[in-house]
DNA sequence: AGCACGCCGACT
DNA sequence: GTCGGCGTGCTC
């Protein structure tokens, strides 16, 4: 009998070898095996003639979940990849691909509620009962004349009829039961041949040549950067590229950083394909999510559109891969234990499928402008924006030549007031919630203080507390120093407390605000965005959500309260946040036919980095930010990887790191930096701290991790900590 | 990760 | 005397 390899959902380095039970077990396709004293649900890796293991000790496969592979050849090559890359357990790679309740064995096949005729009610219905009762009546003997009717063919019985079957079920006369979906839906087979709306516009020049040069190759791989400012149309060259793979009878997959934030896409799509689509992000509950990917697997969906876990979906005739936002942090994992980056998964699994993939943005990655140099990836560039409308003019504010009320300079307000009196509308961006960053004490100079965290308390004026954005405390607002007695005063801005200036400022002028405390969900983004969008607000005052690709057409101001935060990080990576911030920003200025305005507010008018982004707009930027990444080795000339620990106490994380530091002699290719508290150690009563991988050569980092890893993972303090590797990290903190 | 086994402290 | 703390070992 052969030995089955199989990958279970454990953080172990290696997969279990079971005999095959009954019937074949494909790569790919789940299983239920024991292991130990449980019943787990494993994936098949391969078959194999032999095992390392005694024969009297190998288990038999209990159980073939799925007939057909849910990870295809393909996929589970690109996850085996994956684990390689990122060093992590495969087991645990594997089961990322999976919906929860895949995870947890639930059928790969789609299913439907259909309710059926029990015996008694076949019986009732042949003695002729419920003559008091038509409608039940009726309904019963298109019960016993089908084999089933699901929800649809009650709407087609007509009114009423969902209450007889509820009154038939409760006299056990019927019964509801989970079967098959129905294969090939006709509808969906007609409009796929049919799948597309009109467009309405017509592409610019440069539109055109994105879309010939990418569609270009017909089928095979190229990665093409496509570099297009603000406005510019980049979404339409999206679907005139998905129009081209559907009119081919393939598939394509379009990863966005957040589709809540993005709703403007999700609907051009919608509006534009007849086609099944199935989107796949965060705020879809475990069965709807499992119905999104079921629809992927199955081949319903011909276009795959999701967040950062959607690069995994399973999709038979890939054709396109689309990145929306390529630079945006939230396509890199970055918690948990499997990190990854979304968008590297994505440029290899479009290399091993040998399709295109396009990487779009107004901002592109340092990483991948980069590889465009080196001509990994081709650049395509939209210069223009479409239509009548200009590119914004960037100025920056001297804040220490002004004089500031609550944070806003003299020339921002009196800016304001033009555009509002021409009827422009303004935005206002601060990356800061709550009311102030700090609460202290006149007097004696208590800082109100998280007593989980190394961090200050943010105020919320309206709501009277105080509140830590790293752990959810929340306490009251004191109306005195705890310490002292004397009083407490909120310093520094947050959007409560602009959006209040603004009000005294402006109370002519409706106001609206936009962050993650004024938005717990999608319904209220939708409010806050129709109310701009309408023209009713004429101010938005906001955090990183409103630079996400809203289209406010009578914008004509946009204005950068704190350029500060990016310019002296210890992050290596803070300037190049900053410089996209402000571009999209920027971008929000001036779509319509109104030219746009964009005004800075520094303390450092002569930085180096504020100096060449206005001057020489983004791509003067990057030539400067990776011209400093070469002289100091960051990537991505260089290559990093972070060990992280965290526990109770300081001592244990450190601990462990400096261990596994010590644990094997690093090459000579190879730096280690560390370890270090990080910069904030403790969060919610634990304290973090990391160590640092570097090296300019990626097969020696790749070499090295291999065998420093389950080194340092036998050590016995790595039982005491946290621990998680980060290859490629995007936050050093 | 689970889960069991095993060996030392304060409790009904 | 036991309940239970978490260190250690193991899972095909």
């Amino acid at each position: 009998m052969p030995v089955m390899r199989v990958a279970l959902d454990t953080p172990l380095r290696r997969t279990f070898d079971y005999l095959a039970g009954e019937g074949v077990a494909h790569p790919g396709a789940r299983v239920r095996v024991p292991f130990g004293r449980r019943q787990l649900v494993g994936i098949v890796l391969e078959a194999a003639a032999t095992s390392d293991v005694p024969r009297e000790k190998l288990k038999r496969i209990a159980e073939l979940i799925d007939p057909e592979p849910v990870l295809d050849a393909e996929l589970l090559a690109l996850l085996r990849w994956a684990a390689e890359y990122y060093h992590h357990p495969i087991g645990e790679v594997l089961f990322a691909a999976l919906p929860k309740l895949a995870r947890e064995g639930a059928t790969s096949r789609a299913l439907r509620e259909v309710w059926v005729a029990t015996t008694d009610g076949v019986a009732a219905h042949e003695s002729d009962g419920l003559q008091r009762a038509p409608r039940q009546r009726e309904v019963l003997a298109a019960l016993v004349a089908s084999d089933g009717l699901d929800s649809e063919a009650l709407v087609a019985l007509g009114g009423g009829a969902r209450d007889a079957i509820h009154a038939l079920v409760k006299r056990g006369w019927a019964a509801s039961q989970s079967a098959p979906a129905t294969g090939a839906d006709p509808e969906s087979t007609a409009r796929a041949a049919a799948p597309v709306t009109a467009s309405p516009f017509t592409l610019t020049a440069e539109q055109a040549a994105a879309v010939d040069a990418i569609d270009g190759g017909r089928g095979r791989f190229g990665a093409f950067l496509l570099h297009g400012i603000t406005g510019s149309g980049k979404t339409e060259v999206y679907l005139r590229l998905v129009e081209r793979v559907l009119a081919r009878g393939e598939r394509a997959l379009v990863l966005v950083p957040e589709i809540g934030l993005t709703p403007q896409l999700v609907g051009r799509f919608a509006a534009r394909f007849s086609v099944p689509m199935a989107t796949l992000h965060s705020a879809l509950t475990g069965t709807a999510r499992l119905a999104a990917w079921r629809d992927a697997l199955s081949g319903r969906a011909r276009i795959v559109l999701g967040t950062r876990s959607a690069v995994f979906a399973p999709l038979s005739q890939l054709g396109l891969i689309v990145i929306d936002e390529e630079h945006d942090a939230s396509f890199k994992q970055h918690e948990g234990g499997f990190r990854y980056s979304a968008r590297d998964i994505a440029v290899m699994r479009a290399q091993r499928a040998g399709v295109p993939i396009v990487l779009g943005t107004a901002t592109p990655s340092l990483e991948s402008l980069h590889n465009a140099q080196l001509g990994r990836y081709a650049r395509l560039a939209l210069p223009r924006r479409a239509g009548e409308a200009l590119p914004p003019r960037l100025a920056l504010v001297d804040l220490r030549a002004e004089a500031l009320r609550n944070g806003l300079s003299t020339t921002v307000a009196e800016a304001m007031r033009r555009h509002l009196a021409e009827r422009g509308q303004v935005l206002v961006f601060l990356n800061r919630r709550g009311y102030a960053p700090t609460l202290a004490c006149t007097s004696c100079g208590w800082i109100a203080g998280c007593t989980a965290c190394d961090a200050r308390l943010t105020v919320y004026a309206r709501a009277a507390r105080l509140k830590c954005h790293h752990c959810g405390a929340d306490a009251p607002l004191p109306a005195r120093c705890p310490q002292c007695g004397y009083e407490v005063r909120a310093v520094g801005q947050g959007t409560e407390r602009v959006e209040e200036t603004l009000a005294t400022l402006f109370p002519e002028t409706t106001l609206a605000r936009l962050d993650r405390d004024v938005v717990r969900r999608d319904e209220e983004l939708h409010a806050v965005l129709a109310r701009v969008a309408s023209g009713e607000a004429r101010i938005l005052v906001g955090t990183q959500m409103v630079t996400k690709g809203h289209d406010f057409p009578e914008v004509t101001l946009a204005v950068v309260l704190n350029a500060d935060h990016g310019l002296f990080s210890t992050d290596f990576r803070a300037a190049e946040r900053l410089a996209q911030t402000i571009v999209q920003v920027a971008g929000r200025s001036g779509r319509g036919t109104r030219p746009g305005e964009v005004l800075i507010q520094t303390e450092y008018p002569e930085h180096p980095l504020l100096v060449s982004l206005l001057a020489r707009g983004y791509e003067g930027f990057a030539e400067t930010a990776l011209a400093e990444r070469q002289a100091a080795g960051w990537p991505p000339y260089g290559r990093l990887a972070a060990l992280r620990a965290s526990a109770l106490t300081l001592h244990e994380a450190v601990e462990f790191l400096g261990e596994a530091r010590r644990s094997m002699a690093a090459p000579r290719a190879i730096k280690l930096l560390g370890p270090a508290p990080a910069a904030m150690a403790r969060r919610a009563d634990r304290f973090h701290a990391q160590l640092l991988v570097e090296s300019s050569d990626r097969a020696a980092l790749h070499r090295f991790l291999d065998a420093w890893l389950p080194q340092a993972e036998s050590l016995p303090s790595a039982r005491r900590v946290r621990w998680a590797l980060d290859v490629d990290p995007l936050e050093l903190f």
